[in-house]
DNA sequence: CTGAAAGCGCTTACAG
DNA sequence: CTGAAAGCGCTTACAG
């Protein structure tokens, strides 16, 4: 292992001292009125040696260490990694790079991550918050971290969000189930107080009410996040094995509620739309291929993710100025409400 | 914004040297035989001020950052999400956290993150290699830091690597596909210079070859990276609207291909597997969805993340009892190559 | 035009 | 049992 040169080498190999290098290699010459030959000296030796600055160091001493923290449910699902990369491409023409966790939608984890990425001394933090995290976020805007939540949002907090309207969104899908024709509509969502669900949720049953549509008590069915596959089966299994009164369409609150939900209707060898009309939340390189694609609700992630570091970006440079004019901290929250657009294809066709 | 409180404060407010501090706020309160009442009296005031240490500082002063730095093509694409899932999961077993980037399959992108991820001082490096990047593998390997690469490699060059057997795996799959009575398989594959990608057509093409079954000239047809879309429509066209010698099966060589190739497939509304057989390397949600679920290549994606892991924590481990005994750097170079399964599903069922 | 020095927040060998 | 001090690699105000 080759032991890694510093400043402090540089210096000694050119002889000057390592206020020059610094100045230099910070393109700082002018303000420090270096002369041109030193200057010039510098940079060979600096490539010469392979100099990399060690931007640990840097840090430390400004106190910015040009990352962003990003915190998601599971990186592993498609819509999260989707807005990771545009996340990352988005930060990185920012100079900026990118750390990711996720939380399993644990709070335990989510409370382990923020730690972690607080000690580690982030600029800004972007999250997508879980179930009961709430004082986790509102002691995270506590420390004065740029922060902008995604997807998810406590509807108390004052705190940026990017999101969709979610219940707009379920109306529309509803609506459209409707206008095709189908009269018995059940939703499969997670179980959780978390807003942006029962948002959908309730969009869900404005929809129902003002369209006159119903499915009787079991127009809304719950998953748990731990034993998805496990509840999914059994909801499924009760719904499509009815013998009377059974959906003629579901819509799936998201993309692997969906998923799941689509191979029980599979196995029973229902035909989407003849048997049932679908709609679902999120993108999935699954509803492309299923053999009648499904129609969904795109929630524009690379929009949502543009947002988010935008806003990030935005509190930065306030933090910035009022640093150098050394002003009173001021605290500008938006939310930034995408509306959702509708996808048709071929899952719910005139139904019969 | 509140100012962050660090270890000074902390041995002012109690009345102590920052050592002190240190020394209990890391349970070395024994080494350093430091009073129990002050151990007490330190540990309340952490708790009450809430500190949290600055881990800059801290890997400033130890050279070590506990991060571990992961180059993929793209974090958007199933394959490697999973990976990166897998190995976050992992390194945060081990406390330490990942940082993420996406080369694009460009050479110039991977500079620029290696050159990223070295000045931010990461203990340990996992990189899926794009083309011509082999100088750039060769020059992080004599920076000593840990070094594993995944997915694909450069055999000429003596470093740790995880992966399939690619030769044996294409091989597989044209076996699988001619017991089936298949009689003319096309490979579609990326065209590059990539070994995993030339082993995975060698291994096709001596499968041909051993089984006597030919597609002639168009046997391997090879895609862009950059122009993948335009390409693949193009390539599957050629083949499909053939009038004569049309393949009768497809050997797809990553998930992407295959995604792409099936909407091909779809569009002449021609029937898997009754016109056409097809195994694709990958997984991907959308294999289970298509309406004939695709066989595929499993390149148990959790097993390569865990080996890469493990791999860079030995080095880890080695380098630091060497550190101490003040030993020479010796230099265990590992090959996990893993073996590759077939899953067989509906995509290539008995042939016509 | 250039150098010496302080300091970012930690850790740790050393002295007492 | 405890404190003063050096040092990790950088930046930057200050003095000359």
């Amino acid at each position: 292992m080759k032991k890694k040169i510093s400043i402090k080498d540089l210096a000694k190999h050119v002889g000057v001292s390592t206020a020059l290098v610094s100045y230099v290699l910070n393109n700082k010459e002018k303000e420090a009125r270096v002369g041109k030959e030193t200057v010039v000296k510098i940079r060979e030796a600096a490539k010469e040696l392979n100099y990399q600055p060690n931007l640990i160091a840097r840090s430390l001493k400004s106190g910015k260490t040009r990352t962003i923290g990003l915190i998601v449910a599971d990186i592993s699902n498609t819509f999260f990694s989707n807005i990771a990369r545009i996340i990352e491409d988005e930060a990185s023409l920012n100079n900026y790079t990118l750390i990711i966790g996720s939380s399993d939608e644990s709070a335990e984890k989510s409370q382990t991550l923020i730690n972690t990425f607080l000690k580690r001394q982030i600029d800004g933090l972007i999250i997508a918050p879980t179930v009961n995290t709430e004082s986790q976020i509102k002691a995270v805007k506590k420390t004065g971290v740029p922060l902008v939540l995604i997807d998810r949002y406590y509807p108390d907090l004052d705190v940026n969000t990017v999101r969709i309207n979610n219940f707009e969104a379920s109306y529309k899908a509803v609506e459209h189930l409707a206008g095709k024709g189908f009269k018995r509509v059940s939703m499969i969502a997670y179980k959780t107080p978390l807003p942006h669900m029962m948002e959908r949720k309730a969009g869900f049953l404005e929809a129902l009410k003002d369209l006159k549509i119903h499915s009787g008590e079991d127009s809304i069915m719950e998953s748990s996040y731990e034993n998805i596959e496990r509840d999914i089966e059994q909801i499924m299994g009760r719904l499509l094995d009815k013998k009377e009164g059974r959906p003629d369409s579901f819509l799936f609150a998201t993309n692997s509620l969906a998923v799941l939900g689509l191979k029980e209707i599979v196995k029973r060898k229902l035909i989407v739309p003849d048997d049932l009309g679908v709609v679902a939340f999120d993108e999935s390189e699954a509803f492309d291929f299923f053999y009648s694609p499904i129609t969904y609700i795109d929630q524009t992630t690379s929009r949502i993710a543009k947002e988010a570091v935008k806003l990030i970006m935005k509190q930065l440079s306030s933090i910035e100025k009022e640093e150098k004019d050394e002003k009173e901290r001021t605290d500008i929250v938006s939310h930034i409400i995408i509306d959702p657009k509708l996808v048709v294809r071929e899952s719910c066709r005139e139904g019969k």
